[in-house]
DNA sequence: GTGAAAGCGCTAACAT
DNA sequence: ATGTTAGCGCTTTCAC
């Protein structure tokens, strides 16, 4: 049997509003009644039913995060940085990875909306789900683009893009390809192919953009790389838009022969922790993952409690040197 | 206002009774009833409140999982699986990264506990924690031994550390060392351990296993393997008790000018999805991760419907062969 | 087939 | 300073 709020207060020889009163510090309180009443939970090893309190309070200190898989080293570290924020903030984490099923987003949002959390991060590549829009629940997004009313934290990507490419012109690269996630999904991370394709026209060069779905199993991936290398030859130079991404365009390329960085250059982006263990040679546009965590937990927690926040929060990149360019 | 169950008896003609009796498709129902209500629930945009239903019924469907941190390419992969298969089997997860911090595991446990999980997945660096003990919520573990009730679920530490070892030695190395975590945790991956140093006694060689704790920072790893290079320079084998630590040896080791895998044959484990995307160069001892993760939520849901299950199981690992040895 | 009423474990008026 | 009581939104006996 489960000990509940009326064992102890009748261990303790008090009501058990007494009791809840202990419990939340509420009120006043005699000494020896808190002394009898802690006494009282340690004896029976009591441990409160949130899921009452919660039922009464319409607040569940449960915040959702909605992203593709946490099997990754960008949405991993950010899933595993918002977690610490949050908790720290009294709030526990229900984790939905909805990568490549659009109804596995939209069964975790039907599930989490009602009651059962109090804010949502979401991060997805999500279609247009309706819920969103639907429920008042406060929600932030991290670098999608949902609706007018959904805050967006995301890193100054038109800056990566523009940085990026710079970085490939300035050390001699001629062909620059790009590759990006497909350009119907909207996303501020559409800005980096957007200041790509603006500095290659600046140098009077012609912009080439891939798509690489994020959703796609490797063997897809490698496939779709290698018709790439086959359909532009000349590429010397390429600005992936993901790490991952940029690692199998590094492995295809020297399978196929090619010296990097002399016969190609490679630039990514996202430049997570494990990445730069990982594959420290690769040069990346590193995104301020730590901060965007911080910002997106203060943006949410202020909708929580119905503040003003800003429709837009855009966080400075750096450029993380490595070997590839 | 949130609709509830009584707006929809309402706006449809009935008790509230029949409309939860529509929503858990219990009892007999006429089908223009069932329509009536349906509608109802359609046109108010219904959702039912969990919380309510989860208070009633003693029984959450959330499954808490307890990891030391989701930003690593094994735990991520891990988590992810596991996350997928208990969505698929009706539970959604509530994430707890314990890293670092034992106090923050003991906090995770004893909320999770009252927020009334129907049950726990851990593969957290615990110490000895009661709560594990004194709640008889159901607990399955991964790659750690709390006690005689919870069941463990692990690679063949012994073989994957045979098979390093055999890899290592057969390849000419002459002087091997191993890491590991520290000793007084207890988990089954010492057993890779105890096995490099079974087959190093059966080849005459001397055994030299070093600490490397899985939660230092970084920068303190590398002061360590720095270390550890100047104590066994003679060293040109080394078997390292996970990736991560494997490529901080390798980028170390490359940087004091050794050649891999000519000077230094490098064997790690884990072999996870992201790991052999950014370094497959590595070669590395590969964990089952996706069948750990089967099997580790279907014995969960074994155990919460109150079936018998194995003390211990344990699932074959694979070679996977880089350039690294 | 459908409804009335009790209760899951907790909190917060409102009393005293 | 402490107790009594009425719900939070749902499900489920037990009636009819």
């Amino acid at each position: 049997m489960v000990v509940k709020i009326d064992d102890v207060a009748r261990l303790a020889g008090v009501s058990k509003t007494t009791v809840s009163r202990v419990l939340n510090n509420r009120g006043y309180l005699s000494d020896t009644t808190i002394k009898k009443v802690h006494d009282a939970m340690e004896s029976l090893n009591y441990q409160p039913n949130a899921v009452a309190r919660q039922l009464f309070k319409k607040e569940t200190k449960l915040v959702g995060l909605i992203f593709p898989t946490v099997d990754n080293p960008f949405f991993g570290q950010l899933v595993a940085e918002l977690e610490k924020r949050l908790f720290d903030s009294g709030f526990k984490v229900l984790i939905g990875n909805s990568m490549n099923d659009p109804e596995k987003e939209e069964t975790y949002l039907k599930e989490l909306i009602s009651n059962q959390v109090d804010g949502l991060i979401v991060g997805a590549q999500n279609r247009d789900i309706s819920e969103y829009h639907t429920s008042n629940l406060p929600v932030v997004s991290i670098d999608r683009n949902m609706n007018e009313d959904i805050p967006v934290i995301s890193s100054d990507n038109y800056q990566g893009g523009k940085l990026a490419t710079e970085l490939l012109i300035n050390s001699g690269a001629k062909h620059i390809i790009n590759t990006n996630g497909p350009v119907n999904l909207k996303t501020p991370a559409n800005r980096r192919t957007q200041a790509y394709a603006d500095v290659m026209a600046s140098h009077n060069m012609v912009p080439h953009t891939y798509v690489i779905d994020f959703n796609w199993d490797i063997n897809k991936k490698e496939r779709i790389i290698n018709e790439m290398f086959k359909e532009y030859p000349e590429m010397d130079g390429i600005f992936v838009t993901n790490d991952m991404d940029a690692a199998l365009v590094w492995r295809t390329a020297v399978k196929l022969g090619y010296k990097i960085p002399q016969d190609l250059k490679i630039v990514g982006y996202d430049g997570a922790n494990s990445t730069r263990v990982l594959l420290p040679e690769l040069t990346t546009i590193e995104q301020p993952i730590d901060e965007i965590a911080q910002v997106a937990v203060k943006t949410l927690i202020d909708r929580i409690q119905g503040k003003e926040i800003p429709a837009e929060q855009i966080l400075p990149v750096k450029v993380w040197k490595g070997q590839s360019v």
